[in-house]
Parts: C-alpha cells; sequence; structure tokens
RNA sequence: GGAGGAGUGGCCGAGUGGUUUAAGGCAGCGGUCUUGAAAACCGCCGAGUGAAUAGCUCCGGGGGUUCGAAUCCCUCCUCCUCCGCCA
C-alpha cells in the first residue's frame, strides 16, 4: 500500500482537536475543565480576529506584487511602490508573529483539555463509581486451612521470578524473568498472538522507541510527560539557532503499542474500503510512573518495563461502539482460554484516561491479594486521537475526508497474565498447573513441578 | 560514523526570484456517443481555515534573505547510492 502523506501545516491551529460540538460532554469530566474550556474559547476568538486582519493584509500584498511583476524594475514608480510595500511587509511580520504566539497558546490550552465521554458512561467520582458490566467463571477453591500466596512468594520459591537481581542490574521495578516465568511469557505472547491472528487481526511488530509526535498524537503528550522515559537529547550543532531547533529526533521508550500502532496511518487519508481496520502488535512497554511510589511496591504488577500484546482499530464513526464490544470481547477470548476468572467494568467519568470516550477495563481475580486487578483497558477514543494524529479516511470517491475513530485495548498484559496463572493455578504443594492452552507453547508441560524443599 | 544525491497534488512529472493564483500525463468521478462496454470527445477532479461559490495558507518540517520564494541561504526530518562499522 502506498503511504499516503497529506501537508497539515503546523502552522495551522488544530482548532477543531476537540469537536467543538462536544464542550458539553467534556464538562461531564467535572473538576475545572469548565474553565479551561471557557478559557480556550477566548483565546480562539482572538486568533480568528487576527487571523482574519493577517488575510487581509495579505490579500493587498499579493495584488500589489502582481503590478510589481509588471513595473519597470528601474522606474521611478518602481522604487517609490517598493519603498510603500516595505512598510506592508514589516506590519505583516508582526502579526505573523502575534497570530503564532495565538496559535500557540490556543493549541497548548486545547491539547491539555480531555476528550468528551460518551452518553452511556456512567458519572462518577472516583472509581467505586465503575459499573460491573459482567463476571466470567468462579474464583479457585483451595483447600481449608490454605492461605493462596501473592505470586511473588510462589514465583520467588520456584526461583523462576528474581526481584532481587532485577533490583540489582537496572532498579526497583524491574525484575527478572527465569525458567519457566521466561518460558510463560514467551508462550503467552504467542498464545496471545495466535489467537488475534486467528480473529483478523494482523499482526505488527513495531519500534519500542517512538517520537515527540507520536506521543502526542495518541495523547500521552504534552499532559503526561512525566510518565514516560525520555532518551538524553543529542547536544544540537554548534551555533544552531534556538528557532530552527524542532524536536523530530526527541526519543521516548513507547509506554504502550497503542502509540506505536496508532500512529501507523497519522497523516493519512485512509479509503472507506479498507475499514475497519484490526491490527495486533507485541511490544515491551516503558513507564516512568511518577507518583506511583508506594504502590503496588512488590511483585510484577507494576513495573517499568512489561510486555503486552495491543489490539487497535480503525473504524468510522459509525461502527466503533460496536466495534469497542467487539474489541473487548476479543480481549476477553484471551482469558476465557486460559480459564481465568474475571469481571468488566465500564469505568465511570472520574476514572476514564485523558483521551477516552468510553472504556472498560478487564479484571482479573489474585487470590493472592484478594482482589480483582486490571489486566486489560479497551477504549474507544472516537475522533480525539485521529484529530491530533490526522487520521482520515475518505467516505465515498469525490467526499470531504473525515476523522476515523481509533480504538485499542490490552489483548492482554502479559505479566499481569503471568501473575493470574501463579496465583490462580497455584496448588497447595508450591506446584502450578499450566492452563491446557499454553501447554503446546510450553513443549506439552502441565505443571511447574514443586520445589524441591 | 564518512562522502554524495533526492523529497512538488492519489500516482508520474514540469518548473532555479514576479502571467505558477503549480504545466502536462495517468488514475478517479460526471456527461455525450453506444443495446451494453471499450475507444473518442467534453467537463470535474489536493488539503486546511473560514458563515462564505470571498479571502488566506500549504510544493518534506522549521527559520532566514527579498517589495515578492516551489525557486536563494541556514537547519532538522525522511529516502536512495557508495565507504566504514555491526547483529
Amino acid at each position: 500500500m502506498g503511504l499516503t502523506r497529506r501537508a497539515w501545516s503546523r502552522h495551522v491551529p488544530k482548532a477543531n482537536m476537540l469537536d467543538p460540538n462536544r464542550m458539553d460532554d467534556v464538562l461531564r469530566r467535572g473538576g475545572d475543565v469548565g474553565k479551561a474550556v471557557e478559557q480556550w474559547k477566548l483565546v480562539d476568538q482572538k486568533r480568528k480576529s487576527l487571523q482574519g486582519e493577517l488575510d487581509g493584509l495579505r490579500a493587498s500584498r499579493n495584488s500589489a506584487n502582481e503590478r510589481m511583476s509588471k513595473l519597470d524594475k528601474k522606474s521611478a514608480e518602481f522604487v517609490a511602490a517598493r519603498d510603500e510595500l516595505k512598510l506592508l511587509a514589516s506590519k505583516i511580520k508582526e502579526d505573523e508573529a502575534a497570530l503564532s504566539a495565538t496559535e500557540a497558546d490556543a493549541e497548548q490550552q486545547l491539547l491539555m483539555l480531555p476528550n468528551a465521554p460518551h452518553s452511556s458512561v456512567p458519572d462518577g467520582k472516583n472509581e467505586h463509581d465503575n459499573q460491573v458490566l459482567h463476571v466470567w467463571g468462579t474464583a479457585p477453591t483451595f483447600p481449608d486451612g490454605f492461605v493462596p500466596k501473592n505470586h511473588w512468594d510462589v514465583g520467588e520459591a520456584l526461583g523462576i521470578l528474581d526481584f532481587e537481581r532485577g533490583a540489582k542490574i537496572s532498579g526497583a521495578r524491574f525484575t527478572v524473568l527465569k525458567g519457566w516465568a521466561s518460558r510463560l511469557t514467551r508462550a503467552l505472547m504467542n498464545y496471545m498472538l495466535d489467537l488475534h491472528t486467528s480473529n483478523g487481526y494482523q499482526e505488527v511488530w513495531p519500534p519500542a522507541l517512538v517520537r515527540r509526535a507520536s506521543l502526542r498524537g495518541t495523547a500521552q503528550l504534552p499532559k503526561f510527560e512525566a510518565d514516560v522515559f525520555r532518551l538524553a537529547m543529542p547536544e544540537p550543532p554548534p551555533g544552531t539557532a534556538p528557532e530552527s531547533i524542532v524536536p523530530d529526533n526527541d526519543l521516548f521508550l513507547s509506554p504502550t503499542a497503542e502509540v506505536q500502532v496508532t500512529n501507523l496511518h497519522s497523516d493519512e487519508i485512509l479509503d472507506a474500503s479498507v475499514l475497519p481496520i484490526k491490527y495486533c502488535a507485541y511490544a515491551p512497554c516503558f513507564r516512568a510512573e511518577a507518583g506511583a511510589y508506594g504502590k503496588d511496591t512488590r511483585g510484577l504488577i507494576r513495573q517499568h518495563q512489561f510486555d503486552k500484546v495491543e489490539l487497535v482499530k480503525f473504524t468510522t464513526p459509525e461502527t466503533s461502539y460496536a466495534e469497542l464490544d467487539a474489541l473487548r470481547t476479543d480481549a476477553e477470548r484471551v482469558l476465557q482460554g486460559l480459564g481465568l476468572h474475571y469481571r468488566v467494568m465500564t469505568l465511570c467519568t472520574a476514572d476514564m484516561g485523558f483521551g477516552s470516550s468510553k472504556t472498560y477495563d478487564l479484571e482479573v481475580w489474585l487470590p493472592g491479594q484478594n482482589a480483582f486487578r486490571e489486566i486489560s483497558s479497551c477504549s474507544n477514543y472516537e475522533d480525539f486521537q485521529a484529530r491530533r494524529a490526522k487520521i482520515r479516511y475518505r467516505p465515498n470517491a469525490g467526499d470531504k475526508p473525515r476523522m476515523v475513530h481509533t480504538l485499542n485495548g490490552s489483548g492482554i498484559a502479559i505479566g499481569r497474565t503471568l501473575v493470574a496463572v501463579l496465583e490462580q493455578y497455584q496448588q497447595v504443594d508450591g506446584s502450578v498447573i499450566i492452563p491446557p492452552a499454553l501447554r503446546p507453547y510450553c513443549g506439552g508441560l502441565e505443571r511447574i513441578p514443586a520445589p524441591a524443599v
């Protein structure tokens, strides 16, 4: 397929980065969103009036240029006209500077506004207002008197999770997987990708490092820069003018394959006939998670580096909610195939991610923690990312381009799945049963043998 | 890492300072003709902003020179060729 790239000047403010018709819905997010919206409207008004004024000046310059081209370059008339136009040129330059400052201001404000929740999303104040959509399976039962262990106890006893050496090599929140933990990770990755490709997803193996522009396209930036690992910038060559330094080679460790895969089609106008597009991708994920100190400090739940298979869809606006349900079902298949007990939550307005219009979380049962924990998050971003990343489609030949809807969901987090397997399939003797679906990927092994005492 | 070359509308491609407010071709859409199709002929045919069939902006991105830049200068990005290095 040829790459269809269209110029979309950086100078043009993304006035429609947030659909103006959805501003009322954005207010459901609560907090000081209302104030931010009002502020943006003022700046945007200023931008429009500056633009109008500047356009008028440019129009007069353009018609003057037409006359200039016909004049004798040595005539007194030419010289007089040129001197007069110098004034106009400097006025235009002034206005351009003012406009571009206002545009930058408007754009920065817009980038900080969250997406509008879909009408079906429940209002809420915090995560306790999320709603249970359904529950699948039942919690494993253990013999009387046996208290199920945490996965880190199970894993360390088996010698397959090495937290101490992970920290020695790389610091806190890095873990070394050994033996069957390593093998199971590989097995899970293949099991998930095989499952999704057989369900019509095209497999993608993306780069792990991404540019600032890509992170901005999927809305991790500019608001959440503190959560992403950034590579040290190479020094610009000596003598480089500051205004000419564009951070296009400013690289980050991708926090999720959603970034790479969604940006596959940034700056493109897709043909309607190719929609919906369904991708699945494995990628290592890196999160700095500033502010998460003290949460889940033990175990594999919250790591700076983890593995995940991601599902991404590009759809028309008309079908995106049906596709969201289908995507969530495809993620659920992974857990069902492994026989892991889980539930599905519909997130309320307060708990949804910044860019999402609607999100379902899959929460797997962890007997060692006696709790459900998030293992997948499936969201419809509607046109929020499409506007930032400029992903459009043409409904019919000759039609104006429209924004696509982008969706993504974990399909699913591999490390947390390993956690769930270790906890749900642990046996009294310390051994762990391998779910049947994974055995073909583990050389037929049925059980990780109990640790030698 | 070093040395060269190149980036123009869906595709190809002209254009080295002012009738380019981007030629021409291909593809696409509409029409004439035809029983139908092909061919031929005629017309339409990039995007963004904007209430707009007005105006303005966009020739990889950004900046500069000039009354005026696709065209000249700087810089970044991307691709290609050769050398080096490497898995």
